[in-house]
DNA sequence: GCCTGTCAAGAGCAGTGCTCTCATTTATGG
DNA sequence: CCATAAATGAGAGCACTGCTCTTGACAGGC
């Protein structure tokens, strides 16, 4: 899951620990200068009319120079996926961090809540990340773990609540649907790679309760994200017209179908 | 929900019933030739891939010419955007169509299966009509009624099934959830839009079991095309190996929570 | 003080969408 | 049958893009 965001320092991207020059203090200065003017004209026109000469010109210098600082549009772009990745990400962190803690279902919500948030204020920002992938394609790697924040959010709020199989009303429950074993070792490997090996049940729960749930939980991601973009791509245009109520139906169902209480 | 088709003859896209003369015959076959290879051209590079003077090149006429056909390159995307629209369709459809009515679920997985495979055989015409909308965005309202072919399947697939209350067994059915008015009031302009007004329950079933089915279903929906869209745009890399049987799933989950027997 | 590495600027290449003009071909009405 | 009108194709050209290369200026380390 952790990939190495080291590969980042061989174009400076990240700002280094200490810019012990002037040199690297101006040029960290200009990347940031670059890189927002950039997203102030993705805010306005999408990652179609983002143009490293526009950028220039807004800031009053060559094209050429902007390639010292960002070797390609790509790279740009690939800046501004991070950047995005880890504003929607901190946006949802704050937003559940304000829910008291033994509100779980108030915490997942707000979760959700933020999110959509969010990618209502930065439409463009959140096409770029949740939309189809730019130009030739390729996610970098370096995106992968911003990009996880939201999600492990979600599962740290679902760890917290009791076991599916006590919880309140075992009959309220969602119902068990039948799991492949990939599946179930998919999940396993999640598992494990959130709370360390051996966590969880791998058989405990009877009917793999705790299996069903997580796989419902990354539904619920899915969900999450499916309907943001129906809301925002116009898929329900003529259907739904109070999104914000619909939105919170469906994520009152999810919660329920989890059964966080 | 009808929209008006009729604005497509002003450019001559679709066909008309006659093609008197040998002109309008030659001007039809040209449209096509250059709409095939823009698909073609899609296919390869992606929707910012597309070119009109490659287009153009490939089929070993002048740039400008292409302009007689396709009044601009967005008029070129809007009819692939429909053209997929329509393939989409008519695959669930046929899919569809293939299953033994009696057997709803299977109806049901199939349309799910089948919308599915076409995305992962064309990648390109997928994110073209389930992606980010491509430039200065607007949906042309010619799109509407080949993209309502899928979920209207799915709707016409759940209004053979039981009522909700009185399926299977109601200790099964997923729990209600508390359902806002404006909520309701879509989805009762829906059912009325499907089945005409004053069909389906407005107060008959006791909580809305109905309601409740239907704002599932249009979740459902939701959920098929996210899943679809975080498999093909990599949003599950790392977390979900064999997509395919977590597909298959999600679905089974879906057919379980909205209780298609 | 020199030298080396960093930097901005400009010119230029290949490509794009799109518009305009001009010549040619086709269909139609007298 | 022929003239007029419409439709069509080709080419040049505009403004724009990403990107590369070269040139000249500046600053920091020896």
């Amino acid at each position: 899951m952790v990939s190495d965001l080291n590969s980042w320092q061989t174009h400076g991207m990240t700002d280094r620990p200490a810019p012990r020059n002037a040199r690297a203090r101006v040029r960290a200065e200009l990347t940031r200068e670059i890189s927002d003017a950039a997203r102030r004209q993705l805010a306005d026109t999408g990652s179609d009319g983002l143009s490293l000469r526009a950028v220039a010109r807004e800031l009053g210098m060559a094209s050429s120079a902007v390639y010292r600082y960002f070797p390609s549009r790509d790279e740009l772009l690939t800046a501004l996926i991070i950047d995005a990745y880890t504003a929607v990400g901190d946006a949802a962190t704050a937003a559940e961090a304000a829910i008291p803690r033994a509100d779980l279902a108030g915490r997942w919500l707000a979760v959700c809540r933020a999110t959509r948030a969010w990618a209502l204020d930065h439409p463009h920002e959140y096409a770029l990340i949740f939309g189809s992938p730019v130009p030739g394609y390729r996610a970098p790697t370096d995106t992968i773990d911003p990009a996880a924040k939201i999600p492990l959010l979600m599962l740290a709020i679902l760890a917290e609540a009791p076991p599916a199989a006590q919880s309140r009303s075992a009959a309220r429950a969602a119902p068990a649907v039948s799991m492949p074993r990939s599946v179930q070792a998919d999940l396993h490997t999640l598992r494990a790679a959130m709370f360390g090996p051996g966590t969880g049940s791998t058989d405990s729960n009877e009917d793999g309760a705790d299996d069903q749930r997580l796989g419902r939980a990354v539904m619920a991601w899915t969900q999450l994200i499916g309907s943001i973009s129906f809301e925002l791509f116009g898929h329900l245009n003529n259907v739904i017209s109070d999104y914000a109520e619909y939105f919170d139906f469906q994520m009152r169902v999810i919660i329920r179908d989890l059964d966080i209480i």
